[in-house]
DNA sequence: AATAAGAATGATATGCTGTATCATGCGCTG
DNA sequence: CAGCGCATGATACAGCATATCATTCTTATT
């Protein structure tokens, strides 16, 4: 991702939270610019380190967990609950339409993509969930995969 | 469930063990008997009051931990990542042909159902992921639900 | 039965993840 | 510029989980 996607992205971010009465203060620009440009999920803890090392200032953990509990619910970043990592949004910049996200997971490179699972899928799913006696709520499916480029190396 | 189906289940439980070169022994076997009562899902650290309350003699948490550790190698116990809970597998009496396990979890009453995904679904959502530049690993699907029940008590 | 080997369990320490709470700082608005 | 509300800092603590070493129990073999 270059300056000018980043800058881009942001500048959507800061209208979708202005739209909501929140504000994108710079360090909450900062965390999820790092969640922007990290190859992988990060912890809690993981981007209070990449903070300190980008921003040459410390912020404590608690900071970082507030900023991500804001990004979540303005729908700027999601939680793996599967490795309680976190990611930016894949979605930011177009629309926006913060569906259910879903998430593949390589489980080499630990390399997360967010995917869009069609709506027949998920109907299916329902059906099944209505035979077992339960009802689908959101559901943030994490798929344990491996990717394309680890497929090869191991290979 | 009773004291027969407990036991059946149990005796089931030491063979599946016993193939494999393990022992079900009377701490795994009172372990696996908790959850296998239990209504909801158990932590590590729920599960060691448990015991205390109904064993009159406590275990250290490490040794929950382990024995956890022994069961879902053996396949008996699942651990539901989205709530770091374990919950007995429901499958030990019949066949138990271990296959990826998929959860139903009640999101007021906690209360988690196993159930069986069609391969027909787990193929299209192969398909998908295929197509996003992954491989499909294991998956352990855990659904956000509401129960029938607890749709009933909200209503 | 004695003993040695290996499995199971206990005890202790430690680290990561996350929340609660109170204090402080910053920015806007009247 | 005063005061209010939001954002952040600081501290404490609770839950989840693993590492490691010591001890106890089983089992096999003699």
């Amino acid at each position: 991702m270059n300056k000018q996607q980043l800058s881009r992205i942001t500048s959507k971010a800061k209208d979708i939270c202005a739209r909501s009465g929140g504000r994108l203060t710079e360090k909450r620009q900062r965390v999820l610019e790092i969640l922007l440009l990290s190859d992988t999920p990060l912890s809690a803890y993981e981007l209070t380190d990449a903070y300190g090392r980008a921003c040459e200032e410390s912020m404590p953990t608690m900071s970082v967990y507030r900023i991500l509990k804001f990004l979540e619910d303005e729908h700027l970043v999601h939680k793996l609950n599967s490795t309680n990592k976190y990611v930016a949004c894949a979605h930011i910049a177009r629309g926006h339409a913060h569906e259910i996200p879903q998430f593949l997971i390589c489980g080499k490179c630990q390399s997360a993509k967010e995917i869009a699972i069609p709506t027949s899928i998920v109907d299916d799913l329902g059906k099944l969930v209505d035979k077992a006696g339960y009802t689908l709520m959101n559901s943030q499916l994490e798929l344990q995969c491996l990717c394309d480029q680890c497929s090869l190396g191991a290979s």
